[in-house]
RNA sequence: GCGGGCGUGGUGAAAUGGUAGACACAAGGGACUUAAAAUCCCUCGCCGAUAGGCAUGCGGGUUCGAGCCCCGCCGCCCGCACCA
């Protein structure tokens, strides 16, 4: 055998440099074979990977390699999420630039990625603060506002108080910013919209096709658009002084019970609530208190619901001559509905907590199924099942759903106030998508104000909008703004003084369409239309579950929004959606309980416990909770040194091997070092065979059958591959490979003929295949020791020969009463009533029926024989 | 509170309703070596000397047969959360 250990250090950069060279992995669009998209997430260029990272692109890799070597013409580009507000810190910090943070940022991960040895076509590479590409963006916002799916509008915005601008609800995270961490405000803003609430609808029950979608993130979507169907209702309000509104407008999903409402109540953010303030001094009070108390979404939640009577009433829509009190209460939203509710205390909990408090009338209308209408009662519980309606005069012994349908037509036909009293509406908890940013390091939005003409967007031959370069960032807030000249320009319209819109887009538009940019990156239009149809949707997106909702969503939605405006002919962006797991690693602490850094420690074991000491001092440190890399915890392992020590495929070997992809994965020494070990016993297994089949075959004498067991090893093992990567289950493609692995080291020590030598041959040439797209440079140098010419990287996945699937010998257990009592082997198709015999006859089954005759023969042909006694 | 997911050896985990624990890590024993590293071989769910028994969070059920399906608990994780 060769002696010589493998070097990834020295083979990685090789072999890196020949794939470059060769341009193996340059994707052409004309190329007429069948086209594959593979992509992972673009990364934000924070300047340096981290495992995560790894994780992901090892995996995009597998996929993108596997499906190269089944014929297919792959996209497999990389690009950069290059805008956004760390870039605008780092400036102000290091008082430079944030473009010039950013791009050394990039250069500085693109080498690392590089090191890592991806199947990227780099030619494509993007980054979303070039204005080669925000241009396109900028020309889209101007076809989407013409064809009105951009809004301008006044509205309460979540601001961030510490990174000074305004934040979409997907992007508050329990009260807080999802960057800053910091207590979000409400504030009255006028903003830029993208109107994804249009198509709140279509978004929704699209998601009813993405079957390639793990389901949880569908759910996460599909509770995020929230649909609840129900009617909006007029109560008429009872004249008096106090207010000239005619009616109240009500949104519920409960109308059947609207013969138990014993109050109404109105947002404090209610227009009328504002009115009847007016000369209400203690409403004013409440509703200032709201506000004082109700910035943070936090406090919201917690507060107790409190209310304060109006003093104006409404009519009982269905009972005469009755009338209900209106509230202004602390629990209703303005943001949903109509930002007025009607209280039916008998059949909602908060409904039921205010009664109470403030003494309203509970009065039951749906019973329980088996109730006695005349005992029921509701105690501190409202009833929220099922039941028939009772109480209710004209809906009396209805079911819910029908009482609903009644209670429609009911009002479908009355009028209030000029209008019809009650029609079906059905709401979404989706609001529109609020993309104004007010930061220097974004997407100029491409529009000027001017006093005469109004809001009127840059036209496209004068695009792009480019950012200033001379900046400062002295003062808080939005630098862009802050600059002397750039936001004065003459109208583009009338030529009269202007003022260019100083808000930048959210970064999450920037993100909504680049894996169709990949597809015509040079393109002087936004997309090339007929290109990006026939690369999208993206056969296999891959990225963290954090982005269930925000980045999905929105690219879903900008999707549609493109093929509104001719930018692609289809709605849907991913076609196959994977979220994988979190890279993990155990944590320590120093005696004072500070976190204290893997690389520091050493470790010592008795045999019975693990201990850990301070590399340096000696000091005892204790082993904590297992918890996602993070730089506050010092549990972080840097991609860089595992890449620079074991090499690249040693960290994606480990990545992909043991844990389900989509679970958490644990970083441990020991699992690197074995990934490594592995590496090495491949190098020396395929030098120890070649060494063997070389050897003239003296004695060609063996009958085959060795030789066969072991193609059958050979070909099961790259069917099972093939299988468990196209299902993304890359950790039993792994067991599978070291079995194949193992076969073939035992196969190996026991070589008579020349058949047995072929076998080994084909055996490494197939696991050389099959570990390729996992370990690329050891399959390479590899191949190379097997003496071929070309790269492994553009061989084809082995061939499987079906026949070697098939068994003509199968072992069936045999079990009595379920369990296991011994095994026969008998011939594939074997008849069940030849078995039975067979069976019967054997001693272990005759001493264990202890002369009885079985009661039951279960035989399931090729599978089991089971013996009910 | 609502919705979803997960509970299998010392550990990460396998297992179309059909031999539970493949594969790997850790551990222990042995070979080779002056020694170490590397490598190779063996053991490795629990109880039991063996025969065998018990084992997939707990309790029931369906089935010839349940880790897998159904019902009820317990525990952990995630998402949403005053949505009328």
């Amino acid at each position: 055998m060769s002696g010589e250990r493998y070097n990834p250090r020295e083979s990685e950069p090789k072999w890196q440099k020949i794939w470059d060279e060769r341009q193996s992995f340059v994707t052409s669009n004309d190329d007429p074979r069948e086209p594959y998209y593979v992509l992972e997430m673009f990364p934000y260029p924070s300047g340096r990977i981290h495992m995560g990272h790894v994780r992901n692109y090892s995996m995009g890799d597998v996929v993108a390699r596997y499906h190269r070597a089944r014929g297919k013409n792959v996209l497999h580009p990389m690009g950069w999420d290059a805008f956004g507000l760390p870039a605008e810190n780092a400036a102000i910090e290091r008082k430079t630039h944030p473009g010039a943070w950013t791009y050394s940022n990039i250069a500085a991960m693109k080498k690392q990625l590089q090191s890592m040895g991806l199947s990227i076509d780099w030619t494509r590479e993007i980054a979303t603060c070039s204005p080669d590409y925000y241009r396109h963006q900028q020309a889209m916002f101007i076809d989407m506002l013409k064809a009105g799916l951009v809004t301008r509008k006044s509205s309460k915005v979540n601001w961030d108080p510490v990174d000074m601008t305004v934040l979409a609800n997907e992007q508050v995270i329990d009260g807080k910013g999802w960057r800053s961490g910091a207590p979000v405000e409400q504030r009255e803003l006028t903003q830029w919209f993208f109107r994804i609430s249009d198509f709140a609808e279509d978004l929704l029950s699209a998601l009813d096709e993405l079957k390639d979608w793990p389901e949880k993130v569908r759910l996460m979507q599909r509770n995020w658009i929230g649909k609840s169907e129900g009617m909006r209702l007029l109560f008429e309000i009872v004249p008096s002084d106090k207010t000239d509104a005619g009616a109240v407008d009500v949104f519920t999903t409960r109308p059947d019970t609207i013969f138990g409402a014993s109050f109404l109540a109105l947002s404090p953010d209610h227009p009328l609530s504002a009115s009847l303030a007016a000369d209400n001094p203690e409403l004013t009070e409440f509703i200032a208190e709201f506000h004082r108390q109700g910035t943070a979404t936090e406090t919201l939640e917690k507060a107790e619901k409190k209310g304060v009577f109006t003093g104006i009433r409404v009519k009982h829509p269905v009972i005469e001559g009755e009338t209900l009190p209106v509230y202004v209460a602390n629990f209703v939203l303005m943001d949903y509905g109509t930002g007025a509710v009607f209280g039916c205390p008998a059949h909602d909990q908060r409904d039921l907590d205010f009664a109470r408090k403030y003494h309203l009338p509970v009065k039951p209308v749906v019973l329980p199924i088996d109730a006695d209408p005349a005992s029921f009662t509701i105690g501190d519980e409202a009833y929220v099942d099922a039941g028939n309606i009772f109480n209710s005069e004209f809906l009396d012994g209805l079911s819910i759903e029908a009482a609903k349908k009644k209670v429609a037509e009911h009002f479908g036909a009355r009028m209030v106030d000029g209008q019809v009293q009650g029609r079906i509406e059905v709401n979404y908890r989706l609001r529109d998508w609020g993309i104004s940013r007010q930061r220097y390091w974004g997407c100029p939005i491409p529009v000027v104000h001017c006093e005469v003409c109004g809001t009127i967007p840059v036209p496209k031959k004068d695009l792009p909008v480019v950012l200033p370069e001379d900046v400062s960032f002295d003062k808080p807030g939005n630098a862009l703004d802050h600059h002397p000249s750039w936001k004065h320009v003459s109208c583009p319209q009338c030529g009269a003084a202007a003022r260019r819109e100083t808000d930048t887009m959210d970064t999450f538009v920037d993100s909504s369409w680049y894996f169709a940019r990949f597809t015509a990156p040079d393109a002087e239009t936004p997309t090339i239309p007929s290109i990006a149809d026939r690369w999208l949707p993206v056969d296999q997106y891959i990225g963290g579950i954090e982005h269930a909702i925000l980045h999905l969503l929105y690219s879903r939605y900008f999707t549609r929004a493109m093929k509104a405006t001719g930018h692609v002919g289809l709605d849907e962006p991913f076609k196959g959606l994977f979220t994988q797991g979190m890279v993990t690693h155990e944590t320590y602490k120093s005696e004072k309980g500070e976190w204290v850094p893997p690389t520091e420690i050493v470790f010592e074991t008795d045999g019975e416990q693990r201990r850990a000491r301070h590399a340096q001092t000696g000091a005892p440190i204790s082993i904590g909770s297992v918890e996602k890399m993070s730089k506050s915890k010092k549990n972080v392992v840097d991609p860089d040194e595992i890449v620079g020590g074991y090499g690249a495929d040693t960290a994606r070997w480990f990545m992909l091997s043991d844990s389900p992809p989509e679970r958490d994965v644990q970083w441990t020494e020991s699992g690197v070092e074995g990934a490594s070990r592995f590496q090495q016993r491949v190098w020396r297994l395929v030098h120890d065979i070649l060494e063997i089949a070389e050897q003239s075959s003296k004695t060609v004498s063996s009958n085959g059958a060795d030789a066969l067991a072991l193609r059958k090893i050979v070909h099961r093992v790259v069917a099972g591959v093939g299988h468990d990567i196209e299902a993304l289950s890359f950790n039993r493609a792994v067991a599978r490979i070291y079995e194949l692995t193992n076969a073939l080291a035992k196969a190996k020590d026991g070589v008579a003929g020349a058949a047995l030598r072929e076998a080994l041959r084909e055996g490494i040439e197939y696991l050389i295949l099959l570990i390729n797209p996992m370990m690329p440079h050891l399959a390479e140098s590899c191949w190379e020791a097997m003496g071929k010419t070309t790269l492994a990287a553009d061989a084809d996945w082995p061939q499987v020969d079906p026949a070697l699937l098939v068994d003509d010998e199968v072992i069936l257990p045999i079990q009595i009463n379920g369990k296991r009592r011994g095994e026969i082997s008998v011939a594939k198709g074997t008849p069940a009533s030849e078995v039975e015999q067979l069976v019967l006859a054997m001693d272990a089954v005759q001493k264990a029926l202890d002369g009885k005759s079985p009661k039951k023969v279960v035989i399931v042909p090729d599978r089991i024989v089971n013996l009910v006694v």
